[in-house]
DNA sequence: TCCATTTAGTTTCGACTCAATACTAATTTA
DNA sequence: TAAATTAGTATTGAGTCGAAACTAAATGGA
């Protein structure tokens, strides 16, 4: 019965997320997927900024969220660069512009105050509680992980010599580990 | 630092929320937001079924949700009926078929798998850490709580006499106080 | 009492999302 | 080297959404 009460708050909880995203993009004309995207694009690893991944990350087809990465990038949000290896992907970086709207977005819709009266070991269990709740959620439906590559089953530590991808054998920094990537696997 | 984190998470468990109930909505022809206003109105109590009580909880324009409202009486999942009193209002009824698929979604979505692991003391934590979340969004936004009578303070408990509404004046039962009600405010 | 205001709801419009489909171009596989 | 696959774009039609204009009923002063 616990859970099921559990579900209830967390399901309204979405829904305000969703609408004060909305409120918030409104003020500066981009719908609440293009927000979304843009998020994505600003968290992601080298690997994962593609349009292709961004469908995957939003649960939307390829050719929806084309559309929603040209207004992006008409509104100068993002800019769409060839890759050099292989001339059919596109990758997506956000402008400053982008990156700036970005880090409004996550301060304006800060738990900082919510959570002010909860001490920090109480966020930490919060904090992992929801992130099992969301393994378990994408284990569930199937969908990818996209967790960053520090809880990657792939991710080497190579100790003094930094890490490596044990997919791309690339080498990793400690930046580039707290990324978010699109073939992330949990351990096991 | 440690209420950043937790924020990514449940940003990103919302957009997986939202995505499956995407997903669902598709397998029975509704969109997600039909699906929302349909799960809301078999929650909410009798003061709280007009389509103005589901734009404002849905934080959309009346305008909008009117449309939504009516494609949910088309497809026979509610059934709109006149006030007796207020000839203005509009009184929103699930049909059978409509709270069989609002129960129908909700066990979908369940997340008894993802708690499992978990022991009832922590879902308990985790359920009242999250309330105070939308608590503290709503307030931060000025958005209505929504919340069931039995946490509201115009509820009066009169013990063997059951509970009444300090506004309507109106006597409650103990299913009615668990219902979600616009007027909602939480104790001082 | 009566007229202005407020409230509940609908309709219409234009911009936008979204899935499905068909398409192009580059890469991989057989 | 031809077929299959993969990445991405363009088009179309159903539907969302906010804004604005509208109807009808209730309220509230003067």
């Amino acid at each position: 019965m616990s859970a099921q009460e559990a579900n209830e708050v967390l399901e309204r909880l979405c829904n305000l997320q969703r609408m004060e995203a909305r409120a918030f993009g409104l003020r500066y004309g981009l719908q609440p997927v293009q927000m979304e995207a843009l998020t994505y694009l600003t968290q992601c690893n080298r690997y994962s900024n593609t349009p292709q991944a961004v469908a995957e990350y939003l649960g939307l087809t390829k050719g929806t969220v084309s559309q929603s990465l040209k207004v992006l990038e008409q509104k100068g949000f993002l800019r769409k660069q060839a890759d050099n290896e292989d001339k059919r992907i596109v990758r997506l970086a956000p402008t400053t512009k982008g990156s700036n709207l970005s880090k409004k977005a996550l301060l304006a819709r800060s738990l900082e105050p919510a959570l002010a009266m909860t001490d920090s070991l109480k966020i930490a269990e919060l904090t992992s509680a929801l992130r099992s709740i969301l393994r378990g959620m994408q284990q569930a439906n199937g969908r990818k992980a996209f967790g960053a590559c520090h809880t990657c089953r792939f991710n080497e530590d190579h100790e003094k010599n930094g890490y490596v991808c044990g997919l791309t054998r690339e080498p990793l920094s400690v930046q580039d580990i707290q990324l978010i990537c699109r073939e992330h696997q949990y351990p096991h």
